[in-house]
DNA sequence: TTGTAGGCGTTATCAA
DNA sequence: TTGATAACGCCTACAA
């Protein structure tokens, strides 16, 4: 192993010198630093992240929570892991995987990434010691990332409007939390706009009791009428009942999701849905988590990330 | 932080003493062995892993290398991941995630997981200079975790039978590798057993290609026929196809798929399949690389998991 | 069986 | 601007 012991002695100059080249190469003279580049190109030097975490009382670590419940096969959160996972190897950094919230305290990291917390988390949030950032709205103040909900119920009810489509109901999560209280604004808001009358279900995330949901209202359904969907599973569950109902689609009757992870590519026929960049979002958050615990905890603030409207086969 | 000069001080013993507790608790007397423990206890110590990991050279940290060009989201992974993880977890172990496989040696690890090895991978392979086991099978020597797919299809084939279909056609994939010749030497081993006469097609693992190899020769098949699937995506095609042509699922057409990862509870109707145990191979392949990591690299082994088949709603 | 000294590779501090 | 020294927390080697 190549140490900084080695690059001194190659460019003839102490091991602080070589430090900080790396770490402050403006406290360096050209010459010398030029001298110190040159030697640790030629012996391939790589900094010890170990070492440099034990004086830095940093693990290099940091911890990627799932509160959520779900199956953990969900592929939304893997989209995530792994934008999240490119983002923390450009720094050198690795992650351990929390899905039970007793293993978050054990062990050591320099801070974590939180994911599915609900407003009944935010008690023990506000303990946590080391920095933190969550994916998802929330209204309390945390740094977070998340999708911009409004943005991409606005974007899907206009769509719903411009195909020409005359009745829109919404089919949303019987949640109380901030993304679902933007997506039904999102829609509400174009509705009113363009002077309809708002019309909301509210079930849980489940392609079965969306089924259950049209089965039991489809006669009150009319023609041309698009459904605005809340998740991409939900909406999966209002295809599978339409299509038992023998209703046409996308001729009668539209159908919206929203995620566009996985499950609107294997829907038949192929959904249109608001398409989140979770990938994209994963690697913003490592940076931020990242530049977070390189402040010692400053607050980055929030982004939303605009997504986007895939045009399928589920609407005309 | 409580360290180890911290709980020497509380139970009036040198630093090492309180190391060896830790390390090699029977050079230790009784006595002492409780006094430190007690201190341990009472100050809450935690051994700082990085500190640890400086002096043994080695940085707890290991990759998770995918070498298949597959959409990340694929749900097959992730229970691999997850069930690695956890198998991380206890031995205060984080994880890199690699899929570009310029990274693989990049950075620090102990070692590496890495699926998706195919036979041109083997080159590269050999020259890893840290320990590493493979998720799948393989006749080079590496050591591997891997579903017993020869035992699962037999299982799958055996099942067709004992429900009386008449035909047992096999639908596989045009792959060379270990995998593949032992999904089929079970099916074809399980006729031959029962004077029957093995029927085999080879296409990509895609849905579509499933559709239009039924499409295809859809007019060939008789009914009382079952197919045997070698993947749940080959089967939600074969499916699809099959409610297209008005085929009778399952009463004329028996459907078995292979993994139980996520798409078959997505397919409509629940689809009969060989479920692997993804999760726990993924707890066992860490544990094998910890082991091999401690042992400084000497083989682990070979190690078949029997999958189990379920049940559902696509044979009869 | 227990303790002391030294070192793992890096960086902060202070002196030159 | 550069370098010597000590320190981070732990473990190996050796001595008592």
């Amino acid at each position: 192993m190549v140490t900084l012991s080695d690059v001194a002695k190659e460019a003839n100059v102490s091991k602080m010198t070589v430090s900080r080249v790396i770490n402050h190469p403006e406290q360096v003279t050209d010459e010398l630093r030029a001298l110190v580049e040159q030697a640790m190109e030629t012996l391939e030097y790589h900094p010890n992240s170990i070492a440099q975490a034990l004086v830095n009382n940093r693990t290099n670590v940091v911890k990627f929570v799932i509160l959520e419940d779900i199956d953990i096969t969900e592929p939304y959160y893997v989209n995530l892991l792994f934008g999240f996972a490119q983002g923390l190897a450009k720094k050198q950094y690795a992650l351990q995987l929390i899905t039970d919230p007793e293993e978050i305290k054990k062990g050591q990291s320099d801070g974590y990434l939180i994911t599915g917390a609900r407003n009944s988390d935010y008690d023990w949030l506000d303990k946590l010691e080391k920095p933190f950032v969550l994916f998802g709205e929330n209204h309390r103040g945390y740094d977070f990332i998340d999708t911009d909900n409004q943005a991409g119920e606005k974007i899907a009810t206009e769509y719903a409007l411009s195909r020409l489509y005359k009745r829109i109901i919404f089919i949303g999560l019987d949640v109380k939390e901030p993304f679902e209280y933007s997506r039904e604004a999102g829609y509400i808001n174009t509705l009113q706009k363009n002077q309809m009358i708002p019309q909301i279900y509210r079930i849980g995330n489940h392609s079965h009791e969306a089924q259950e949901l049209i089965k039991k209202h489809f006669k009150e359904f009319k023609k041309d009428t698009c459904f605005i969907c809340a998740s991409d599973r939900i909406a999966i569950g209002v295809i599978r009942q339409l299509q038992t109902e023998d209703a046409r689609i996308p001729d009668d009757f539209g159908v919206i999701g929203f995620d566009g992870v996985f499950l609107d590519q294997v829907s038949n026929p192929k959904l249109t849905t608001v398409k989140q960049s979770i990938f994209k979002m994963g690697d913003l958050l490592a940076d931020m988590l990242l530049q977070k615990i390189a402040q010692s905890g400053s607050p980055q603030g929030e982004v939303l990330i605009t997504p986007e409207l895939i045009r399928r086969k589920t609407t005309r």
